[in-house]
DNA sequence: CATAATAGTGACCAACTGGTCATTCGTCAA
DNA sequence: TTGACGAATGACCAGTTGGTCACTATTATG
């Protein structure tokens, strides 16, 4: 494990336990096992430390949210996936999961901060184009209240399952979940939120789809140096794509097929489909 | 206005700006306009004003959660009024609540936590009686689930009513929350949630309401010297009475009557209520 | 083997923390 | 005017923080 690894995995743990303003470094090199000089040659700072923690998680996230929501089940079925996604994550990296269920917005970066909602809002707006295909026009008029809703059911059952000890079934809470947001679209009447009190109108992944973030993406990935043959190639043909006059729409679908299911480069998946939709926003 | 609650004012402001850790002391004295030693001639350290604060507003919350679901409005109407209570002390300390969401467990000291989550059950156990009141035995099963839902609702609402720049209609929300509620309890059928797996089982606040306890509420009461003469005369027979014998359970209705509409001794009134039916179970 | 380059160390720094205490200030009664 | 006494002060303390840097250990290269 790289020095690198031993550092992130010693920190997460620590900051999950004590939160990240109480986890001092000192104490992050010794669980590591390293001097404190040998820290900053792996980061700049704690602060970049804490970006790359936060950045790596919610990118995964919003990776798997978004493969599900654009996936191909019954719309019923996705709604339920949906649920066991936020739920099953939640699992798998509990300790970052407690980490932003406690932590206090003051203790972040302005810059995380803005981070962390923009990637809400990237959530938000995949659940919101689920619920329009479950529910279409019937719920035209309360479907923010229905997205905020489901958030709250969301967030209240996670904290259950992250806190409170007992060997939980997230397949029967996604599937009650699942239950009581078609209870409330199909019988709920009423609605108070309106488009301009959700956050989420403006942002949109457009901002990060430029070129240039793309080609850095795909530097950073490169420069890891480990990936299998034809992803290393794939890579590169994507970069010389893009970098070229006028990419070809369906060169860039294909090698993004190509790295599809490579998970080190999942974010670079996203930011692909998104830029493609971007470009032709007919499909 | 006296130095402390000067210093009680000006350590909310920062606390809900900055976070509990991030506000030195030295913020708060300055900001308060006092020097750093006079701080601890009002509060022996960072922390009992800490939990004077904490404590101060969630004994608030308690009392006035459980006179309303003790109210003798309809049920329908309790639950409205639970709503709109909610969302109005929000209102009203929009301070506190901000530390409130957003200070992560760890920051808080241990007893503190362990007070937190009291109060948190003892509201918890008013909603659901309340429910029970509501729903009656067609709810037997799925009340926990209904319980955690609302608690969902109400602390995603919260959320956007607190950090949200709008001017917010509370009594619509309210509506539109007792709307959702009676949806959820009416055409929901799956449960998931069970007793032990809520926390409200055991504690209660049986273990507060002892004669010595409540004593020492009144003295601390009684200490302030600044109460109308009714008031201070009922303090000192509800002290008598509790410490004699048998303490007679019409008396000490009476004088907490007496009491009940005076908001100081609201919290006085409030475990007065308790001990009572702990006492007397049969009601 | 010697040399160069890289990885790793921990004493050290300035800034800040919660908390203390000898000193000073302000306001009374005598 | 004096003395006295509680209220208020802020320099000071020990401890901790994020971050630096002159140094040493390790490894690769010729």
């Amino acid at each position: 494990m790289s020095k690198k690894q031993q550092i992130l995995d010693a920190a997460l743990q620590l900051f999950a336990e004590k939160g990240i303003e109480a986890t001092s470094i000192q104490h992050i090199t010794q669980e590591a096992g390293i001097s404190k000089g040998a820290f900053y040659l792996s980061f700049p700072s704690k602060e970049s430390l804490i970006k790359e923690i936060i950045d790596s998680f919610m990118k995964e996230i919003v990776t798997e949210i978004d493969r599900i929501v654009n996936g191909m089940e019954l719309p019923d079925e996705k709604l339920r996936l949906y649920f066991h996604a936020q739920l099953a994550l939640l699992e798998k990296h509990a300790d970052f999961a407690k980490i932003y269920a406690q932590e206090p917005m003051h203790a972040l970066n302005e810059e995380i901060m803005e981070k962390l909602i923009h990637y809400d809002a990237w959530i938000d707006r995949s659940l919101l184009s689920l619920l329009d295909e479950l529910y279409g026009e019937p719920l035209r008029g309360r479907r923010y209240d229905l997205l905020i809703s489901i958030k709250g059911f969301v967030r209240i059952y996670s904290q259950l399952v992250l806190f409170h000890p007992y060997p939980h079934d997230i397949e029967k809470i996604a599937e009650l979940l699942v239950e009581k947001t078609n209870v409330l679209a199909t019988y709920s009447q009423t609605a108070y939120l309106t488009e301009d009190m959700v956050e989420l109108s403006m942002p949109g992944p457009e901002e990060v789809t430029t070129q240039e973030k793309l080609l850095s993406v795909i530097d950073e990935l490169l420069e890891d140096e480990q990936h299998p043959p034809l992803i290393s190639e794939s890579l590169s043909l994507i970069a010389e794509e893009l970098q070229s006059e006028a990419p070809r729409r369906a060169i860039l679908h294909g090698l993004q097929a190509n790295i599809y299911d490579y998970a080190p480069a999942n974010w670079l998946s996203y930011l692909l489909k998104k830029y493609e939709q971007k470009k032709s926003p007919d499909a």
